[in-house]
DNA sequence: CACCACTACCTGCAAGGTACACATAGCGGC
DNA sequence: GCCGCTATGTGTACCTTGCAGGTAGTGGTG
């Protein structure tokens, strides 16, 4: 490796690599419910274990509901004797039906992942035998 | 598995699946051209195995353009006996350490698809133990 | 009781990436 | 001369994303 691990030093937005699928919020939400019914800040908790750390609050909610929308999943108020009432959320039958076309597709995403990993590392395993 | 594959009928561009990583194209980009130099055309045939189907090209060259702004990569005409001129690309060392950093990000998201289908999975297990 | 922290939900907006359509140009075959 | 293929680009509208802010209920502390 050229120059150390000097790429890592300026990581402007622009350049930076992020990587996560487009849209990993939904399937993820979908995964999450189908475990079984959850509130907001409760599934904003659960994502990060899925790869999305640091996830936005506001783009959960504006998804939930885009997904009730959609007919995706379901909500109604929970309100609880301790704290601030809480909309809950639940998948429906076209909901379940998006999570298996979801996961489909993610596990292609993998397979190709895996595919461009593979390939990288023979590039690394090259260049190493030329400068190990 | 409820109502068969239904959910694939309405593919609108809004719900449906696509699932790629951000930016996938620049990864890719530098893989290829790490393997070797090429031009647009051909790099445009070449992103298809490593999962972007029909990929624009559009989109391509405005990135090739935008990395080499960046210093990723660098480029020169070439005029061909038969043909059109065609703009051969190149990669810098700043390229490889872009792409070494983009391997590592890739490696990453593809342990968290790992896990998200893995999860998956079980719940499928579970669904057809009750319904087989 | 005033204040602060924490849970919980929601909206607005600007920046960036993507998809789709379109434009140009050289060359070869009919 | 016209069409199709290689080859490189521009324009633009749309969607997603990230960030910042804004409300509200509850519980604890001085």
């Amino acid at each position: 490796m050229r120059r150390g691990a000097q790429a890592a030093d300026r990581m402007s937005p622009l350049y930076a690599p992020g990587g996560l699928p487009r849209n990993y919020l939904r399937p993820c939400l979908l995964l999450l419910l189908a475990e079984g019914a959850s509130h907001g800040y409760d599934l904003l908790e659960h994502i990060a274990q899925l790869g999305l750390e640091r996830a936005d609050p506001g783009g959960l909610y504006r998804t939930l509901r885009a997904m009730e929308r959609e007919g995706l999943v379901r909500s109604w108020w929970e309100h609880s004797a301790s704290g601030p009432a809480r909309r809950t959320y639940d998948l429906t039958d076209e909901g379940l039906d998006w999570l298996h076309a979801w996961a489909g597709s993610l596990r292609e995403v993998h397979r190709h992942l895996g595919g461009y990993l593979a390939r990288y590392e023979v590039l690394e395993r090259s260049a190493s035998r030329i400068a190990p």
